[in-house]
DNA sequence: TCCGAGATTCACT
DNA sequence: GTGAATCTCGGAG
């Protein structure tokens, strides 16, 4: 298998030994092909020697050029570019002034295409992201259920646009197998434009998920 | 439980 | 200048 790589993470959910690391033909496939696929996957973030490690349980696709409600609509500028680039990095935006929220480029044609990370369930250093996050009491089902949330916890941001994520500072790995029943689809979330696409995957019944 | 307002930066028009 | 792929908080019901 490719991509294998050392265990990073003293973590029991992995198993002993090695973990693996999603590869780039992952990412490369149908955008929504990819929405889906990422659920139950593992977000991994290395920080400051620690780590933290997150199941996506929500996402939504946003297709570039043929989506209204995508940043990349109207063509390529400097704000989007990452979308335009290889699938499998990551492209982090800043909106409404305060908050960032983080996307994984997809498909092979570089279209504009991404994934955005709505939700995770919150596996390892929880404690770190309650810090992150500046939360006093902790309130641990609200630390990760949306897409500035997690940004937060994780303690991604503008300088994280562009990461590959076949790096070791943030990647995703192979985690659980949802299967297909489980996967709820329906209109994506703050939205004006192309808010009729059922483009916003999540695993149902999972209490992380936003909203 | 629900609704409205404020926060606050950036890219695009 | 405007509005944005959001969140938190306070106050009303």
């Amino acid at each position: 298998m490719e991509n294998r790589i050392p265990i990073l993470i003293n973590c029991p959910r992995f198993k002993q030994g090695a973990i693996d690391k999603l590869p780039r033909s992952f990412y490369l496939r149908p955008t929504l092909t990819v929405a889906r696929d990422l659920l139950g996957k593992y977000i991994v973030r290395r920080l400051k020697g620690k780590s933290l490690i997150g199941k996506i349980v929500e996402t939504e696709a946003y297709l570039g050029d043929n989506d209204p409600a995508s940043h990349a609509f109207r063509g390529k500028t400097k704000r989007n570019e990452v979308m335009f680039g290889e699938g499998g990095h990551l492209y982090v935006y800043f909106t409404y002034g305060m908050h960032f929220c983080a996307n994984v480029v997809t498909d092979a044609e570089r279209r504009g295409r991404a994934v955005l990370l709505r939700a995770v369930e919150p596996l390892e250093g929880r404690d770190i992201m309650v810090k992150n996050r500046k939360l006093k009491d902790a309130p641990y089902k609200n630390l990760t259920n949306g897409p500035a949330k997690l940004c937060e916890a994780f303690g991604i941001n503008g300088r994280h646009n562009g990461t590959d994520l076949l790096s070791d500072e943030i990647f995703i790995t192979t985690g659980e197998e949802i299967p297909r029943k489980q996967i709820i689809s329906t209109s994506r979330i703050g939205i004006t434009n192309g808010a009729e696409k059922l483009w916003r995957f999540y695993i149902s019944g999972n209490p992380f998920v936003s909203k």
